[in-house]
DNA sequence: TGATAATTCAG
DNA sequence: TGAATTATC
């Protein structure tokens, strides 16, 4: 038998790996696929991150008496290719939600090759929480209250092994190790999962939990927990946060106390949009989940998307954030919903422009969670936002950037601008003179008015 | 996980 | 007159 480590780069919770260790397996592999990450779009600070922490695990491994072998497959292809040529016949896996990744493995099957398949990358297993009527839930709030419910009544386990549990690691020289001009791309500024295990989670349970739900929407704090990444590589578990936060909280699947809720909220929010893909697996080819929405005649001026991608809309807050993504390869989650709100809703662009950019962009690309963010901002998902809710950016700016020390961050440009109109300067830089920053693309309440007659015309 | 204009109501 | 509420997009 063979391991094979996919979407799942950790040791703690790793039904797969526990699997294996209590089989004796001794050969695990990982695969390096820069064609298939390239198809995928993926982000090269992603690829760094996911890098790093293949080398993490293959080294981790070795104290387990595993040896982990990251084997060049430029394609899914090539890594059928490998597997139906390998000596091992049963292969141990955590299974894979995308589209792509499940024909992968329908083919090894066809080809002959035994998957033993186990499912680590939600709580509450995919397909268990339906409505009355048998069907996935396609708004969010009964969603959770389903999913809350269940948990509640069944419970869940998370089982690491003994011998992981007791494993001490000193990663002194490690860190120094997998420094890879190949594939370095920012995500160094990221720690690697042991320490955010052994002092992120901690330290964010301890002093940001509690003031979570007033933070979060605000840019210029550290207020989120910073664990996207890590959720999207399979390096931390969801179980294994919900058996932390259940340790301090009791009662937090009774949505108590609101504060620390609120952050479990946003876990249901990955769990709502990974069930949705699994039930309507093609949303991963581009297809609207509304299909009302089907024919919309999207904006296709090239100067629009660009303007927004280089973060030169005129808006400071939008432009800060774009910035904020290409500098970093992260984005705030409320700053994701406002620039995402002003691609779809006052340029009209398309949303799969921005899913695409975002997926090019972001270290914690997940494609459930991107494509469903993206549609409910474009009005065109499940449980979307409807097409005449518009936000505002300049109300936006001034709701969550009030002084503009998130701003004034990306933009240094503005870094003198007054409070009063950090959110929206061009009268200001008009009336004084300055030459600082470029005129808005579009003015709001026009573009407010032209989309909302837009989706009126074409729904 | 909105925004805005219209309307109501306290003072 | 301006805050609170409601209706509409």
């Amino acid at each position: 038998m063979l391991l094979w480590f996919r979407n799942d780069l950790r040791l703690t919770d790793n039904p797969a790996l526990n699997f294996a260790i209590e089989n004796g397996v001794t050969d695990a592999i990982f695969f390096i696929s820069p064609k298939q990450w390239q198809a995928h779009n993926l982000a090269p600070i992603k690829k760094d991150f996911i890098y790093r922490h293949a080398l993490l695990l293959k080294h981790q491994l070795v104290e387990l008496g595993i040896q982990l072998q990251l084997i060049e497959a430029a394609s899914f292809d090539d890594q059928i290719d490998f597997l139906k040529a390998n000596e091992h016949k049963q292969i141990i896996v955590n299974q894979e939600l995308e589209l792509n990744e499940q024909r992968r493995d329908a083919a090894l099957k066809d080809a002959g090759v035994e998957l033993i398949t186990f499912e680590s990358d939600v709580v509450v297993p995919k397909g268990l929480i339906l409505n009355q009527s048998g069907q996935m839930f396609r708004v969010f709030t009964p969603f959770k209250r389903a999913w809350l419910s269940w948990l509640r009544q069944h419970g869940f386990n998370i089982e690491t092994h003994p011998t992981i549990q007791s494993l001490v690691f000193e990663e002194k020289d490690l860190l120094a190790k997998i420094e890879s001009d190949n594939f370095k791309a920012g995500a160094e500024k990221w720690p690697m999962s042991f320490q955010v295990e052994q002092t992120l989670i901690p330290m964010f349970m301890e002093t940001k939990l509690s003031k979570y739900q007033e933070q979060r929407d605000v840019p210029s704090i550290k207020g989120t927990s910073g664990l996207s990444p890590y959720l999207a590589i399979g390096a931390i578990s969801p179980k294994y946060l919900l058996t932390i936060l259940l340790s301090r909280h009791p009662d937090i699947l009774s949505e108590q106390p609101a504060s620390a809720f609120s952050w479990l909220n946003e876990l249901v929010w990955r769990e709502f949009y990974r069930h949705l893909l699994f039930h309507f697996p093609n949303l991963i080819k581009g297809t609207v989940f509304n299909e009302k929405y089907e024919n919309i005649p999207w904006q296709t001026d090239q100067k629009y998307l660009q303007a927004w991608q280089q973060g030169k809309t005129g808006y400071p807050i939008v432009d800060a954030a774009m910035r904020q993504l290409n500098q970093t390869g992260w984005m705030h989650n409320r700053l994701r919903m406002i620039v995402a709100s002003f691609l779809t809703k006052h340029l009209l662009v398309d949303w799969r422009a921005g899913e695409t950019y975002f997926t090019e962009k972001l270290i914690d690309l997940d494609f459930a969670a991107n494509n469903g963010g993206w549609q409910w901002s474009a009005g065109t998902g499940c449980d979307a936002q409807p097409y005449f809710r518009i936000f505002n950016p300049i109300t936006q700016s001034e709701k969550f950037d009030p002084q503009g020390n998130f701003i004034r961050k990306y933009l240094p440009e503005l870094a003198d601008i007054p409070d009063k109109y950090i959110h929206f300067p061009h009268e200001y830089i008009r009336a004084t003179g300055l030459k600082c920053y470029w005129p808005a693309i579009v003015e709001h309440k026009a573009a407010r008015e032209k989309a909302l007659a837009f989706y009126k015309q074409h729904l």
